[in-house]
DNA sequence: CGGGTTATTGACGTCCCTCAACAATGGTGG
DNA sequence: CCACCATTGTTGAGGGACGTCAATAACCCG
């Protein structure tokens, strides 16, 4: 049985919801649907393009000179970002099927900013949430052991995603997550296994993780706790 | 003998060589000089300070819940950054003894932001010089080995100090470098003498490193290099 | 000179990467 | 609908790399 694809009406209501200062835009905005794997277009302006999720997941990743692949970044639903020609060569492509996003033209976002400062400054916010999310995969990274990433990366991803946080849906596979964490796949999965020994979490699905024993988890997410 | 400390005149001559947008606020921007280890005032205005580094190095980290610090951001002469009272507890100090920085009042620079949109564009872009530095360091920090993450973090450094390329002096003690590497000191150290042994640099002092094979060092700071 | 910080090297144990085999899943075409 | 195949996920064995503990050296500054 497959996911029934939403029609664009749907997804524009759901846009409707966000509380970002991009929303004021929202009328210009574009509905885009991406498949998994799919590219974002840099749509290479002069101005970065600004991209709203709607639902799904997207990735910003680097390829090494070795070849293995890191994620930079990670785009949940509600998160804002925008896409520059970077100097470095890096992909932004869609993670889950049926990725939604909103694409607002670097154009008509550079304009606005022109006539109005306060949208201007609320711009420099939206930039320093990407900054905060790079911040925390750098903390992530950091860790010693393969659970204590894993586990951060759980609590990031429950405490990101809307709803029950006692519920997670990962929206990528084990090779995505274990690019995020510059760790092997089946340390990946190790991990996972061991977390649910350990009682902390339960793996409904390969995709779904309960978080049983929050408290087992954040322990695990820090070097004392794992000893 | 103890370097001499300079004047804030001096400061202020190699102020003005600078090339960024900020420049046309050097009138009303205070030279400070800093000790090392002291930290950064934050001045907890609603805008977000800036700081341009003259000379010297300073830190952004932040210490995790089992007591290792992670180094976030390293910032060095030529580089400028914003300081946001941040969610996170983090600290910004600077590294070395006798840290430059020119120090450009929030008030100011969001005042101009709002009255020449064209400035405001400009400040954007050096918000992403803090998220391209950001990217780099996630690279560094998601390589395998420690060799890997020592030679990228040298060549990077070669990079980014000016004037000859061949020879790097550390602005950060070994325990900063592995705060910054995520790795131990221990470890940091016998990738030095490794990489050394293998004749791609040459210490001279703690801490001035002659890049002496270039090739060497590359070929290294990739995993498929090392082996 | 003396003490504190910084740097280096060794021994040891553990964690994780690699290689390998296999299971489970999902989509496609007959 | 089922067979087939590619992708995704899981588990085991083995070896190398790194963290930890420890000792010592080098350096800086009073």
């Amino acid at each position: 049985m497959k996911a029934k694809t939403h029609s664009s009406e749907y997804y524009r209501q759901m846009l409707a919801t966000q509380d970002h200062a991009i929303k004021r835009l929202n009328g210009h905005a574009k509905i885009m649907l991406f498949a998994r794997s799919q590219e974002i277009p840099i749509n290479s302006e002069q101005a970065a393009h600004g991209y709203y999720v709607i639902s799904g997941a997207v990735r910003r990743s680097a390829i090494r000179s070795d070849g293995r692949r890191q994620i930079l970044d990670l785009m949940l639903p509600g998160d804002f970002f925008f896409v520059v020609k970077g100097h470095h060569d890096l992909t932004v492509e869609a993670i889950a099927e049926d990725t939604a996003l909103a694409s607002y033209p670097g154009q008509l976002v550079e304009q606005l900013a022109q006539r109005d400062a306060h949208f201007a400054r609320e711009l420099r916010d939206l930039a320093f949430q990407t900054l905060s999310r790079m911040q925390d995969q750098l903390l992530i990274i950091g860790g010693i052991t393969a659970i204590e990433k894993v586990s951060s990366f759980l609590l990031a991803l429950a405490s990101r995603s809307a709803g029950a946080k006692s519920q997670v849906v990962l929206p990528l596979t084990r090779y995505d997550i274990a690019e995020y964490l510059a760790v092997s796949v089946e340390t990946v999965c190790r991990s996972f296994t061991s977390l649910q020994q350990r009682g902390a979490i339960r793996l409904a699905g390969k995709r779904t993780v309960r978080i049983i024993n929050r408290d087992v988890l954040e322990e695990s997410s820090d070097h004392a706790g794992v000893q």
